[in-house]
DNA sequence: TCTTTTAGTTAGTTTGAACTAACTATATCA
DNA sequence: TGATATAGTTAGTTCAAACTAACTAAAAGA
């Protein structure tokens, strides 16, 4: 199963709700993300399938090494965005949304040089 | 009917080719996309329907205002971001491809905001 | 205990946007 | 002239990812 930007979206969301709340089950994603829940279910289903989550007995959700990997990446990416924009000056709502659309699309290489530059601006900034 | 990503993505398909060859017909911007002659066939029809484009006789677009307007629109941001990326250091096919991307997700503001950081530092350079 | 709430699933629908197969119509060329 | 190439369309398919309606199963409360 290749991997989509709704499923980096979950696998992230499943994270982010970890932190958070500490257990996850599907309804809390689907509240989290205004979906219904059929349309978690489904996507929960996918993901474990693909072996990204485990699922246990009483419905709570473990991302699995995998969707770990995943989830860490887009959050990585998700919270440099984020700020990146703000510091540019971005309203921290807008650059929320921004920064979960960007996220998906732009490449390793472009990233790592966005990052790059970050690190280099706050070293002169000091 | 709602702009949507591949709408963005024809207009501005279109309003390049103008520039390169001239006249437009589907069958070039099939070329160019690397897409099926249906699928470009139902989507000038879309557009054609929506006012953002007229095909003549002879199979030839042209952009009517509003289509202009949003091609000119994606086109700026897509020069903007893979002009800074490449600044960044980012390799220009990467660098294209992730403008590609980017510049149908991002808002105004945050289009406005990396805008004029980019000007200010060309300021600061000279 | 019986009813209601909560969580999850199944089945089927919708939408956007691509696809192939197969057609028409025009134009070019041997 | 007749065959072939080019451009466009129609019809129907596929896929991802959302949706609603309606179901089951378990937990909680009057």
């Amino acid at each position: 199963m290749k991997i989509h930007a709704s499923a980096e979206d979950y696998l992230e969301t499943i994270l982010v709700l970890s932190n958070r709340i500490g257990m996850v089950r599907s309804i809390d994603i689907a509240n989290e993300l205004s979906y219904s829940k059929p349309s978690v279910s489904i996507a929960m289903k996918n993901l474990r399938e693909s072996g990204y989550i485990t699922v246990d007995a009483n419905g709570y959700i473990t991302l699995e090494p995998s969707g770990l990997a995943i989830a860490e990446k887009i959050y990585e990416r998700h919270t440099l965005f984020s700020t990146w924009l703000t510091n540019l000056g971005v309203d921290p709502k807008i650059a929320q949304e921004d920064a979960c659309r960007i996220e998906h699309v732009i490449s390793e290489q472009s990233f790592d040089a966005l990052k790059q530059h970050m690190i280099d601006k706050k070293g002169l900034e000091k």
